[in-house]
RNA sequence: UGGGGUAUGGCCAAGUUGGUUAAGGCACAUGGUUUUGAUCCAUGCAUUCCGAGGUUCGAGUCCUCGUACCCCAGCCA
């Protein structure tokens, strides 16, 4: 029995699509399909149902996953989002091979599928204005009235549904609706409108139609058509499900997908809703839509997520029915891991306090070796530059420390990280009184790390070398908002007030080891000691690469501090 | 009684047709290893499954009655 053999999860859409295939339901395809809408930028929340969507074509034999866009809202839709949908689904590690599609490519057939519907009765062109629509809908407690409208005849349907579709008429004067019930208690039916009109633009079909079919009607046809099997969608949708399945039973359609509803993903100190999202963008409160601190795909690419760390994700919140919030440290735990496999170490010092070693001697420079990873000599190793003026991290050093803190203060000895003890000796403060600069001792005979006679230090330190050190720009990015549900409907204040203003600080005068220099974009590293990093892919600070924190490193001295 | 959903530890979540001690991950705690207070390793962490009744030799799983929360009145998706 193979321990390592990953488990595939267990969740009720598997159980399911297992039924089903023992049943020999669809002739024993899985085909699912992730249909986004090309309105904004894909985020955490799209990854889920692209790991599903996607994940479920892998898992299963020969299952498929086609991308569609569901593109039946000119308005509000545009080519930089088909491009970047697709990037982002690409990026996570997804392939659709040539099943690309646009609700789109079905409109002259969904429009003859309306002609259908209006000769078998089951579909009516209405005059109604849109309060006057509104008005008839009823209730959630009280049911609709019919238009009077509703029962023209199939004739004088078919000509003004033409008409509609010649542009006779201004968007709003006249609109196709199914016939259904407007007494039924399920909103969704009481009469759905099914082709609106609007004379724009679209940003695939250019200006060949003037009537769009809305979505209910839209999706399960190109799930029909497509011979989707398993029609997965948000939990929102379920009471549109009966919609879905009265037009694919109206309709002469070759298939009947089953639509199956999960949770959408809840992330806590964020906010996942294109809608919101835009709204940071737009506004500025937020430096695009691939700013790091985004939830979007392209802003955790850009803050150092890699699509591995994602898909881990996507694959250890489970998939249910139950309206839940993950917690964020779920999602950083998951590139944590992953990133300590991959990323090589490097020193790095972000907020530099400057060290001079006293006796050692002036203007030499002694390498030292130092691996790329400590538990994996597969990663190699590089030479660090030492000299007599060093930087060590302001936090390395207290002046008047507490038992516990391991690290450099007066009169105490700690390691170099693969260089030497060094044991400060003196303080040197600036007129207000700041530390400035430490003068310490090495220890010649400590080279590497270890003492000969055997003794020990508590703390180990990075350092960079002051004349090697490159010199650039670190940018420290924390969560986006400070309280854990910033949109809750149960605070006063608009969810805009909590964005954390710490959410991003940037270090200018961080002093890296040299080898960084060759760093490439996107590359990611460990700054021992202080977090994950990798280099931004469109800033740099004077020609020299920027580096963006993905995330800090687990702290057990933090959480014991803040006892 | 508008309709549709969901309730298992701090956060997620398994639990196929009722059968012994309620998976696993995250978080947390403790101990070990460690030249990153990192990683890694070990151990601990629900007498109980929203509540109350009931059926049964036996219920998280079945029945009844409650409770809480989420979604729906776009010519958005």
């Amino acid at each position: 029995m193979s321990e390592n053999s990953k488990l595939e999860p267990s969740n009720f859409i598997r159980n399911i699509i297992n039924d089903d295939l023992k049943n020999n339901k669809n002739d024993g395809r899985v085909h699912t399909r992730f249909p986004p809408e090309p309105n904004g930028y894909l985020h955490i929340g799209h990854a889920k149902s692209i790991c599903l969507n996607f994940g479920l074509a892998e898992d299963y034999e020969g299952g498929l996953c086609n991308l569609r866009f569901d593109d039946t809202n000119p308005e509000k839709e545009d080519v930089e989002y088909t491009d970047s949908i697709q990037a982002d689904v690409k990026w996570l590690g997804f392939d659709w091979a040539d099943r690309l599609f646009y609700a789109s490519d079905y409109f002259e057939q969904l429009y003859e599928y309306a002609v259908i519907l209006i000769k078998d009765s089951k579909a009516y062109v209405d005059d109604l204005s849109y309060d006057e629509m509104r008005a008839l809908r009823g209730t959630l407690t009280e049911p609709g009235k019919p238009s009077p409208h509703r029962d023209r005849s199939v004739e004088e349907n078919l000509d003004l549904f033409k008409r509609m579709r010649a542009g006779e008429f201004v968007p709003g004067e006249r609109i196709l609706r199914a016939k259904i019930d407007m007494a039924s208690p399920n909103m969704n039916m009481r009469d759905p409108a099914i082709y609106r009109i609007r004379k724009v633009i679209h940003h695939k079909t250019g200006d060949e139609w003037c009537v769009y079919p809305m979505y209910d009607y839209t999706h399960c046809i190109s799930d029909a058509l497509e011979g989707i099997t398993h029609s997965l969608c948000t939990l929102e949708f379920e009471d549109h499900r009966p919609l879905y399945d009265w037009f694919l039973e109206q309709l002469p359609v070759k298939c009947h997908p089953q639509q199956i509803e999960f949770a959408r993903l809840n992330l806590n100190y964020t906010v996942t809703s294109k809608r919101k999202l835009n709204e940071l963008v737009t506004e500025g409160l937020v430096l695009g839509w691939d700013d790091p601190r985004m939830p979007t795909i392209v802003g955790m690419r850009r803050r150092g997520y890699t699509p591995e760390s994602i898909r881990d994700f996507c694959n250890r919140i489970g998939l249910t029915k139950t309206d839940t919030i993950i917690d964020v440290g779920v999602l950083e735990n998951c590139v944590r891991e992953d990133l300590d496999k991959r990323t090589r170490r490097v020193l790095a010092v972000l907020n530099p306090l400057k060290v001079v070693i006293e006796n050692f001697p002036e203007g030499e420079v002694e390498y030292l070796d130092a691996p790329y990873h400590p538990n994996n000599p597969d990663m190699g190793q590089r030479s660090l530059p030492f000299s007599k003026e060093i930087y060590i991290e302001q936090d390395d050093f207290m002046e008047d420390p507490p038992k516990k803190f391991f690290r450099l203060g007066p009169g105490r000895e700690v390691r170099l990280r693969y260089a030497y003890f060094i044991t400060c000796n003196e303080i040197i403060k600036n007129d207000a009184g700041e530390v400035i600069e430490l003068r310490c001792t090495y220890d010649p005979e400590t080279k590497g790390g270890n003492a000969p006679d055997g003794r020990k230090v508590k703390g180990t330190i990075h350092w960079v070398s002051a004349e090697h050190a490159l010199k650039t720009q670190v940018r420290l990015y924390d969560r986006l908002f400070n309280d854990p549900k910033p949109d809750s409907k149960k605070h006063e204040k608009d969810w805009k007030s909590f964005i954390n203003p710490e959410s991003i600080s940037t270090c200018d005068s961080a002093c890296l080891e040299p080898s960084l220099v060759d760093a490439k974009t996107e590359e990611c590293f460990q700054f021992e000691r202080t977090g994950y990093f990798n280099v931004d892919s469109k800033d740099n600070f004077n020609g020299k690469p920027i580096f963006n924190r993905t995330v800090t490193l687990r702290d057990s001295w933090a959480k014991q501090k803040n006892r």
